[in-house]
DNA sequence: CAGTGGTCTAGACCACTGC
DNA sequence: CAGTGGTCTAGACCACTGT
């Protein structure tokens, strides 16, 4: 007889439940900015192994209900930020009201992946604008936006030979093209090494990727990959407000 | 004795270098859904131990590189599926085209972010219809759309009880408003014990929480959280062809 | 039943932050 | 420097799948 059956059954994994007990206990007795007991602290008071507390924890962070930072600690993280990202059908990055700051261009092969979609052969340079996204003072996106040279008018005058100027004045030149639509994708992705000290994030950590597809005159003339930082920030495709937050 | 410097130094985590060997090897050596050799062997093979390999395989899954299931092994998992879930401005959900299979329609109080959103008093049941994306042959989402009774037109005979039957007599009620426009937003999430299990995913797996409100006639007449499966699927918001994956 | 991935432990050391 | 989160180990046992 007596296979286990006490008060409770135990098909309910240790890092599960104290999850929900420290989300609920994030809702009722802590406010946004306010740091926890370290991990080795709630550890012993919850009477895991501090493995155990850490996998709650990440995924509380998943979730975007908390923010760590090595050697400082954990602290409750704020609501999450909207982005909007609805596709402005008749405009090109760099257009007025385009938020993002371009930091510099450099000519590089894009992905296999961004040569195929641009029709360029693989290893064949293009234009590469890097650019940022800054949102209540904190960095949540980066952007790696593709132009092949062969599709961008002739330059005005000099063009300058790095940094933001530069990016500046390919865009400019991108914005003369006629604008022909967008297609975008959403995936879940890990930030690469690069990409996560622009975010301030570890390597590794989830983001969301915003692949672009623009299209002038019936042909794919730009494609970008963008990320952002998927603790931080809500992407939106509203034509009105942005939503609230889902349950908490 | 002198302490290590050869010809490696290693700010790198092991798991960091696991994962680029391995995602090397996944794209020369092995094909879709070729079975890896179980995580005690490839620790072995690597000198790590089983929780570091560990590691490796849980970012490679949550890049959707490979599909873990318990009991069985590790798979190499096939490219992401796309789903289009861009807005269609003037149609309701169960429109023509709607591929969502809704399966049950109920009462119930929403959670208070919804209830807020609806601009229903908390606790107030809403009708509540749950439906199912399928993409070949793979259960990629699960959806609750919750419609406050009050916004719904009077039904034309008898109401079905319960079942697949309610939800389309539901939607159908639904249908006859005219549709005002949505507004949409995607961010991160970890699947809920329910969730998992309709998704055929482990409790606390990523997903993508797709919210959606609805109008008409200048208010909110309903609301859906839609969770999709993070790792098998690519949200895509395309007018035209969708995108091909990001780099790989 | 044997074999797989999932959970958990009790340690250790490292990398980083701030004082 | 002390204190934090991040990495890593070498085990153990559990839950699940297929045969």
């Amino acid at each position: 007889m007596g296979t286990t059956q006490l008060g409770e059954q135990q098909p309910e994994p240790k890092y599960w439940h104290l999850k929900t007990v420290l989300s609920q206990a994030l809702d009722t007795e802590f406010s946004v900015g306010q740091a926890l007991p370290n991990e080795r602290e709630l550890a012993a008071r919850f009477g895991v192994a501090r493995a155990t507390l850490r996998q709650a924890l990440d995924q509380l962070e998943l979730e975007g209900r908390l923010q760590r930072r090595r050697g400082v600690g954990t602290t409750v993280a704020p609501p999450r930020v909207g982005v909007d990202v609805s596709p402005r059908q008749h405009t090109w990055p760099g257009a007025p009201g385009d938020t993002w700051v371009a930091t510099d261009c450099v000519r590089v092969s894009p992905p296999p992946a961004v040569a195929r979609l641009l029709g360029v052969p693989p290893e064949e340079p293009v234009e590469t604008v890097l650019r940022g996204l800054i949102t209540q003072g904190q960095s949540v996106a980066v952007e790696h936006l593709y132009i092949p040279s062969v599709v961008l008018p002739a330059p005005d005058g000099r063009v300058p030979a790095a940094g933001g100027d530069r990016a500046r004045e390919v865009l400019a030149r991108l914005r003369r093209l006629e604008p022909g639509g967008q297609d975008r994708a959403v995936e879940l992705g890990s930030a690469g090494a690069e990409e996560a000290r622009s975010l301030d994030r570890l390597p590794g950590s989830p983001v969301l990727i915003v692949t672009t597809r623009y299209v002038a005159a019936g042909r794919t003339v730009a494609a970008s990959v963008a990320t952002y930082r998927a603790d931080t920030c809500r992407l939106t495709f509203g034509n009105q407000a942005p939503l609230s937050l889902t349950a908490r």
